[in-house]
DNA sequence: GAACTCTTCACCCGATCGGGTGAAGAGTCC
DNA sequence: GGACTCTTCACCCGATCGGGTGAAGAGTTC
């Protein structure tokens, strides 16, 4: 399944370049916008993965203004393509905190590299508040059984002992078998640090 | 103050250009390493803001392998640098979520778009671990008082009452009195859930 | 000075948690 | 069949937590 983009650039030929780009490189190109408000008017509509701004557009806002909105707003991942380098755009920028940022003249090769990195980027930003098994089995090299994690995740949305043992129809002794044995496994003596360290 | 930098990079060249470069950009270059092994020996005992990683450097390990155990077990925020672009090599590089990634030949434009921004996003995110007196305050329309502050900082650290009231020098049933009325402006009725819910 | 908030602390109680030992059945592996 | 892991559960105990009432001193506000 491709990636959904929606482009914002008024020069034709860049909107068109990236265009041809985005397509090659596989992603599908929901829409081009060649003014903020359009833009503006659409997005509720429209489900990006993420969005490409260029800084300098004309209209109302300028792709700044625009990334802030969607930052606040939509919280959809952001691209900037942008000439300008200097150090005041480069400020205003980055205070809203774009996935990524690419210099024209761009090619191929940057646009493909900037848009791998900001979707997985966004992706594992999201993931990484919500449990995975592997991902704790990795980082601190031990295994869990299927009972154990699943008993994490129950902990982990603050249940009590008490309401795990309910809601996985077992008694409240095994839930604490397998809480000890996870607090051992995890170097820790409390449910609470259990919960910041899987966190 | 200036940002502490880390460059590991194998081509004197490009080692001097990159040092360079961000001496003019007013960051101050901690350290540069031409190999694998002697980064791994010094890292513990620097404290970089960011680490600048050629992906294709000689050694026991490349540039990717090295940003994978500084995301693990350091969590420094870091940077490719690289001439390689193939689809390949950006699948391996983006899997270890690099804060950026700079194409060769780059230029000093280049490299302060780069910086700047995964500083900034770093920084960031680091924020919004953290505790936050205001945020917490804004977001759920409460207001807490000092006291209560302090002990939901130090509940979030994991600590049980008793420690939070040795670290206080306050009787532990003053911290219970602080938990209860929190308990209660956060709407939770456990530890557990007031932690998670202001994380 | 009265009303108010903030902070401090005490006592009580029942529920829960952390930690330990022990054990039994199911399944897998060799 | 024996060794092993996984899962289940029981009982015990001391420590901690959640929740409640009550209260006293400090400080601010009006």
């Amino acid at each position: 399944m491709a990636y959904k983009v929606v482009i914002v650039e008024d020069e034709m030929l860049i909107r068109k370049q990236l265009e041809t780009i985005l397509r090659k490189l596989n992603y599908e190109v929901l829409q081009s916008f060649s003014n903020a408000d359009s833009f503006l008017d659409m997005l509720p509509s429209l489900s990006p993965d993420i969005i490409l701004f260029d800084i300098n557009i004309k209209g109302s806002k300028n792709g700044i203004e625009l990334a802030q909105i969607v930052r606040e707003k939509y919280s959809f991942p952001f691209i900037f393509i942008s000439s300008y380098a200097d150090p005041a755009t480069i400020e205003a920028a980055k205070i809203t905190r774009p996935n990524g940022y690419v210099i024209k003249p761009f090619d191929e090769r940057d646009i493909m590299m900037v848009m791998e990195i900001a979707l997985y980027n966004a992706q594992s930003t999201q993931d990484a508040t919500q449990l995975n098994k592997e991902r704790i089995e990795t980082k601190y090299s031990i295994s869990l059984t299927e009972r154990e994690y699943i008993t994490l995740s129950d902990l982990s949305q603050g249940l009590t002992n008490g309401q795990i043992a309910s809601k996985q129809f077992v008694s409240i002794n095994t839930v604490k078998t397998h809480l000890k044995n996870l607090y051992s496994k995890l170097e820790v003596h409390d449910r609470i640090n259990l919960v910041k360290k899987v966190l």
